[in-house]
RNA sequence: GCGAGAAUGGUGGAACUGGCAGACACGCUAGACUUAGGAUCUAGUGCCGCAAGGUAUGAGGGUUCGACUCCCUCUUCUCGCACCA
């Protein structure tokens, strides 16, 4: 009788959900272990990439249960955003259906993918059980001065109609990292939260086991420099300004001063016989698009501002220049230029006919007139007393030297900009700010919260926040003074959401805190997260963010969210690109899983390449899975083989045995499912082999069967449940210890060497271990190949590296 | 431009600290059992060659008894950042 998957399927999961296989317990003794997995958007129906991220995560969880841990695994679900809005309008239905709608479906999808989900811990972002402590926090946030509203040029996406972060405009073309529509700029009124303020500590991933690509781009994004700010005085002016440059040593070849065209002193400083030109490359400045702006193909433009600024050292008068080049977003929005010594500054100096004096000697000589600018080491020349210092020692004393004459001191900067976290749409967390025309900002009190979102309110996006159109929603009362006044009517960024809910899955329904401070203290950190790298400065850098802000807010006491990451590759369509409903290349589990059921394609994912790796979907290799898990359905249920027994012998066997046990074991750990599985294909082809043999008489062969299934539950948790129960036994497979291996065991009693003549291989000889190099010459001597490859010739060397290769240097 | 990573049969991919390249699969070829096969089993399958043998890990060089693995140069591809002072 061969294997009904679909059967076995239905009556273990039944059967796992009335005794609550899955359950994680609160009261069990034994060493926690939480395996989180990227909360899935309720975008409809789920589609390969979810089975991808998911089904190795779920092994992992089933193994570690299985290795003695008390394993909580949860699941929920990321139900605000946009996409449930824009569905919304088109099918002319309210988004929390939609969303709720999915959920069901989603979770029903997830469950015939066999995953050991705790339902219990389930969350669900939308509900206000949920963002009520998304409201919370926020206040808290507020309260220690963490989020704050700026008017200031922010990033915005026609399309989506809403204000986007800054990690979320992607791209040279500066896309939305949601629809792919161009972004362009407003000037708006915004809440942020101050993540700039752990720019510092986001940069030590000390004790994190993340990949370096991760920890890479996330030092990259927070762009650290080290320089130093001074000030400069402007000719004949009372104004001063400052400027940052990481160049200090190279302070004596600056020959103009650029501020950023929307600099405040560009007003003051200019003189009228240049306020027209002046004005009309601010004018057309803030026209271009960032995208020009920003492109480094672009030719630098700029114009005098008729002012003059004062070198610090020389007293020389510096020309003061507009450019776009210089952006008033970085740093203090003005530079100090040095054209000998920065590419950008050399470009506008030969435009402009600027000076371009050398202050860095590069070693192989001064090559005058410069083709491009030396970024390179050297001594100074031309700068004074400082001439003759070798560059880099000349930063640290002229930095010291300015810091004792206060003219300026030793600054850092960071490319990291406080996170935008206003949404100007409908469906999302509104934030609990009440604004009194007599109180100002007002935190909504906690016994008020949740905030509702309305759910009648009209959210066709107009480009203003659909809640301010609620006036149910928008007038209140101030809670301070009592007077009139009026909701803040933004939602938050969804990713506020994600910031924090392995906080909320260990106590999900709690609803005094965000979360059991009893129950975070126990679960908290995560011990293996598991997703996509496109979150690396997104999601990933929040949720680190929110937890060191939580830690100060004396929340919890942890300073890292997630102890190991690891990131699954993305699968693509079977023609080689993104999957997406577009191009009609989605793969639907749901039709593979009725074809091959859920074990085969669950074990195929983890089996076609390796997990990081991901790749193009093909279905076409599906079939070995299939065969695979039918021979180990026909040698655990005991079927007769239809090949001729080979006879091994019991030690041999059992070497076997314990060395895949050994191989699966590291494989599992390293997350190296696709030789971990092929290891078990080899070790079942070897047990069909000798099915029938005297082998298969014996107490070791069942042993070895038991541990064949035992290594595959995690991968094929149905079939293997319903051979274990086949196979005699009363408890869940599910419950059974992974099995061990026995050091002795691994240890070969022979060994087969190859013979290499010259480094080229001749013959292999099968003798037994920890022999000596004269043993092993003797017996490679005896072979007809090697002496006839030795014919003639004399030994020069003989290589012999211990029970490893013989190889014969001749000539 | 800067940074990170990758390149191995017809295909997906193995190869631990330098030690039998191509494990495990897909596909393909031939055969067995079959009314039938998209079931099962057997044999074969990098390339050239009837064979002995030669030759092969993107290209070229180097180190070594020995290189997919280490070093240098180059090519191609993927990803991230991109006038950040």
């Amino acid at each position: 009788m061969s294997y009904n998957f679909s059967e076995s399927e239905k009556k273990w999961r039944q059967h796992w959900e009335e005794q609550g296989l899955y359950k994680t317990s609160r009261q069990k003794e034994g060493e926690k272990y939480y395996a989180l997995t990227m909360l899935p958007y309720t975008s409809g129906d789920l589609h390969i990439g979810h089975w991808y991220a998911i089904v190795p995560s779920d092994a992992r969880a089933r193994y570690k249960r299985m290795c003695g841990y008390n394993v909580l695994f949860p699941m929920g679900f990321d139900a605000f955003g946009l996409p449930a809005e824009n569905a919304a309008i088109k099918h002319n239905i309210h988004p929390g259906k939609w969303t709720y709608a999915n959920v069901e479906r989603m979770r029903k999808q997830l469950k015939t993918m066999g995953a050991m989900f705790d339902w219990d811990t389930e969350i669900i972002t939308c509900d206000p059980e949920y963002y009520k402590w998304n409201q919370w926090l926020f206040l808290k946030f507020f309260e220690h001065g963490l989020a704050y509203k700026k008017y200031s040029p922010v990033d915005w996406c026609p399309k989506c109609n809403t204000t986007l972060a800054r990690e979320q405009v992607v791209g040279e073309d500066r896309v939305c990292d949601r629809c792919d529509t161009p972004v362009g700029k407003r000037e708006l009124n915004q809440w942020y939260l101050k993540i700039t303020d752990y720019a510092e500590e986001l940069l030590d991933f000390a004790g994190l086991d993340w990949p370096d690509r991760v920890k890479t781009m996330q030092t990259n994004w927070i762009g650290r420099s080290q320089g130093v700010e001074f000030s400069m005085a402007v000719k004949d002016h009372p104004e001063t300004f400052p400027v940052f440059t990481t160049r200090i040593d190279t302070i004596f070849g600056v020959s103009f001063v650029v501020l950023a065209p929307e600099h405040p002193l560009v007003e003051k400083i200019t003189t009228p016989e240049q306020a027209e030109a002046v004005k009309d490359y601010v004018h057309t400045a803030t026209r271009r698009t960032e995208i020009e702006r920003l492109s480094t193909a672009m030719e630098k433009d700029g114009v005098f501002t008729g002012a003059y600024a004062i070198h610090p050292f020389t007293g020389c008068e510096l020309p003061i220049y507009i450019a776009d080049y210089v952006l008033m977003s970085y740093g203090t929005g003005s530079i100090m230029a040095v054209p000998a010594h920065d590419q950008r500054d050399f470009d506008f100096a030969r435009r402009y006919n600027l000076p371009i004096p050398l202050v860095i000697a590069p070693p192989e000589g001064i090559n005058e007139p410069l083709e491009k600018a030396w970024t390179g080491q050297g001594k100074l020349v031309n700068s004074g007393s400082w001439s003759g210092l070798d560059n880099e020692e000349a930063a640290a004393r002229l930095t010291a030297d300015m810091e004792a004459r206060g003219l300026g001191q030793a600054k850092v900067n960071y490319r990291l900009r406080d996170w935008l976290v206003s949404r100007q749409r409908y469906w999302g967390t509104p934030i609990p700010i009440i604004h009194c025309p007599t109180c100002g900002q007002v935190a909504v009190p906690e016994d008020q919260l949740p905030v509702l979102l309305p759910m009648d309110a009209e959210f066709r996006p107009t480009g203003e926040s659909p809640l301010r159109f609620h006036e149910g929603f928008l007038h209140t009362t101030c809670p301070k003074c009592g007077g009139p006044a009026e909701r803040e009517t933004d939602t938050m960024d969804t990713f506020f959401d994600s910031s924090w809910y392995q906080y909320r899955y260990v106590s999900p329904h709690e609803d005094k805190y965000p979360f059991d401070p009893q129950e975070v203290e126990r679960w908290l950190p995560v011990d293996q997260y598991t997703g996509g790298v496109e979150h690396a400065t997104m999601h990933l850098l929040y949720v680190r963010f929110f937890t060191k802000a939580m830690r100060d807010m004396g929340l919890i006491n942890i300073s890292e969210p997630m102890t190991a990451l690891y990131n699954q590759g993305i699968i693509l369509g079977e023609d080689s690109e993104k999957m997406s409903k577009s191009r009609g290349n989605v793969i639907a589990p749901d039709n593979l899983v009725q074809q091959y059921g859920a074990d085969a394609v669950r074990v195929y994912m983890m089996f076609m390449a390796p997990w990081e790796l991901g790749g193009p979907w093909n279905s076409d290799g599906i079939g070995g899975v299939t065969r695979f898990l039918n021979r180990v359905w026909r040698l655990a249920a005991g079927e007769p083989s239809e090949q001729a027994p080979e006879p091994i012998a019991p030690e041999d066997f059992k070497g076997l045995l314990h060395k895949t046990i050994h191989r699966v074991t590291g494989d599992m750990e390293s997350f190296k499912f696709n030789t971990m599985i092929s290891a078990l294909m080899e070790f079942s082809n070897h047990l069909a082999k000798h099915q029938g043999a005297e082998i298969s008489e014996t107490a070791l062969w069942q042993q070895a069967i038991d541990a064949l299934l035992l290594m595959l539950a995690p991968l094929a948790p149905v079939m293997t449940e319903e051979l274990w129960h086949r196979r005699g036994h009363t408890e869940s497979i599910h419950l059974q210890q992974w099995p061990k291996f026995d050091p002795e065991a691994l240890i070969d009693k022979s060994v087969t060497i190859p013979i290499q003549v010259n480094g080229k291989l001749r013959d292999t000889i099968t003798i037994g271990t920890s022999l000596d190099q004269e043993a092993v010459l003797r017996a490679a001597m005896s072979s007809a190949k090697i002496s006839q490859a030795l014919d003639n010739k004399n030994i020069l060397k003989i290589i012999w590296i211990q029970d490893k290769l013989l190889n014969l240097v001749v000539k």
